[in-house]
RNA sequence: GGUAGGUUACCCAAGUGGCCAACGGGGGCAGACUGUAAAUCUGCUGGCUAUGCCUUCGAUGGUUCGAAUCCAUCACCUACCA
């Protein structure tokens, strides 16, 4: 299968340049990329879908280059975004590139002979270069009045309450001037972004040609909407990280467990590198009995391999078993120790649970899952706190030696799925 | 530079001297139902050593027994004029 039925059929298309001829060009391997921009210290699963995309390349044999944007993240990408960002200092973002750069090599494969992976940082080529020489190059190449034109510029100049800097103003020379490099130096004749890069990526393409005389491509991928309204990738408590120390394996899992059902299927085209038989059967047995979310599972059974590895997987799975299976009436101990680690953990001084004991608010509190003592009375009054899964109501209820599990645990419960594990030390 | 209007909790937005920790909507959290869904219904949504106390209605100062509400100054925003 051609990549571009590969994409089509999981609805990885938004939009492309001259589709004809890229079919054409795309029969043989060719070399494309996709920047990232080292906005955090991680990537997040909305960067999933171009990174798993120029995977997909790979796998039928084109030659990824995955941009870590050290030059354009400097700046400030204003596509997509309502106001201006702030600038990120340097050591920031010395720090962000390394982290993203080491989560980018995991996804892509960099040792195969065939068609190795290849990752660059686009400050390496614009660091060399003054600002005299750019305008001049460059800058004379763009036409301001098409640049106000573009989508991402138009929004900030109508908004009269933001606005845009020049600083971001100029973005899109620099990611073009990217395309232009890779194209003249490594052969890089096809660009992929989200669908938010499309005036970012025709720029790059007018660029190339106007200093190369070679026509390229662009190619996005959708933007990935939640059925309910909602942002994708976001929740309550901000982004899903692919970094485990932001966001927990298990954490990870269970948003993808969480998934709408309506969505479901979506997902497991978009973030998973199951066949379109296997993706076929799992929305079989989804419309004949949604109950057991078959294809929840294997969604995040799937997404969180990718991220985290087997390994990880497993205990996120199990750590979900044990606390959505059923009672922890006659659990064993070391059932329970599986848990540990997986679910938030925290730990608390025995003396204080010793005697009267420590009231029930404080505790919520001191495992993060209320803000305030305050709100924690109102959340235990309105029954939504079990301790060790036993419903607790009496605002009053203190917490003593006598409710630790094997003399040394204490599971915490508020609402349905959030758990906090106190370990007694 | 001139004139008019605005700035209220996570967001939108009401309130124009005491009944205001502040209407309503959104969002969020929780409960019931369920499948760790959706839809629906219900409760909560500033803090505390808690029948009371403290902090909050752009900032600072003032008037008053009492201010989100009145006055002054400052900052920012919007519209019209120049």
């Amino acid at each position: 299968m051609s990549i571009i039925a590969e994409l089509n059929w999981r609805g990885l298309v938004a939009d492309c340049t001259d589709a004809a001829e890229l079919e054409k060009k795309i029969a043989a391997p060719i070399t494309l990329y996709c920047g990232f921009d080292p906005t955090a210290d991680s990537l997040h699963v909305g960067n999933l879908v171009p990174l798993l995309a120029l995977r997909r390349f790979q796998l039928l044999g084109h030659h990824p280059i995955a941009v870590a944007g050290g030059a354009t993240g400097s700046i400030g990408d204003p596509s997509g975004k309502t106001a201006e960002r702030q600038l990120l200092t340097r050591e920031i973002l010395e720090h962000n590139i390394a982290c993203v750069k080491t989560q980018l090599a995991k996804l892509l494969d960099f040792e195969t002979k065939q068609n190795p992976a290849r990752l660059v940082d686009n400050a390496s080529w614009t660091q060399g270069i003054s600002f005299l020489d750019f305008l001049r190059d460059i800058g004379k190449h763009f036409s301001v009045n098409q640049m106000v034109a573009k989508e991402s510029v138009r929004a900030r100049m109508e908004d009269r309450e933001v606005g845009i800097s020049y600083t971001e103003f100029s973005y899109m020379l620099l990611q073009a001037f990217d395309f232009m490099v890779l194209c003249r130096d490594a052969n890089c004749e096809l660009q992929i972004g989200g669908s938010d890069q499309w005036g970012n990526i025709t720029a790059g393409i007018e660029l190339t040609r106007k200093k190369t005389g070679r026509q390229v491509f662009g190619l996005t991928l959708p933007l990935i909407t939640n059925t309910d309204g909602s942002k994708f990738g976001k929740t309550a408590a901000g982004a899903i990280w692919l970094d485990p120390r932001r966001t927990s394996v298990y954490k990870f899992y269970q948003f993808w467990i969480n998934t709408d059902d309506r969505d479901v299927i979506r997902y497991l085209k978009y973030f998973t590198f199951l066949s379109a038989a296997e993706i076929g059967a799992l929305e079989k047995s989804h419309a004949e009995n949604p109950g057991p979310r078959i294809a929840h599972k294997a969604l995040a059974q799937a997404a969180t391999d990718l991220i985290h590895g087997p390994g990880a997987t497993a205990e996120a799975v199990r750590a979900s078993e044990i606390l959505f299976g059923g009672g922890l009436q006659d659990i064993a101990e070391n059932t329970f120790n599986e848990i540990i680690g997986e679910v938030p953990t925290r730990e608390i001084e025995q003396s204080k649970l010793a005697g009267a004991g420590l009231p029930l608010a404080e505790l919520l509190v001191h495992a993060g899952l209320c803000p305030s003592k305050g709100q924690a009375r109102k959340d235990i009054e309105g029954g939504g706190v079990n301790i060790n899964n036993v419903r607790e109501a009496g605002a009053a209820r203190a917490v003593t030696a006598a409710d630790l599990l094997f003399g040394r645990h204490i599971l915490l419960r508020k609402g349905k799925k959030n758990y906090v594990v106190i370990t007694a030390k």
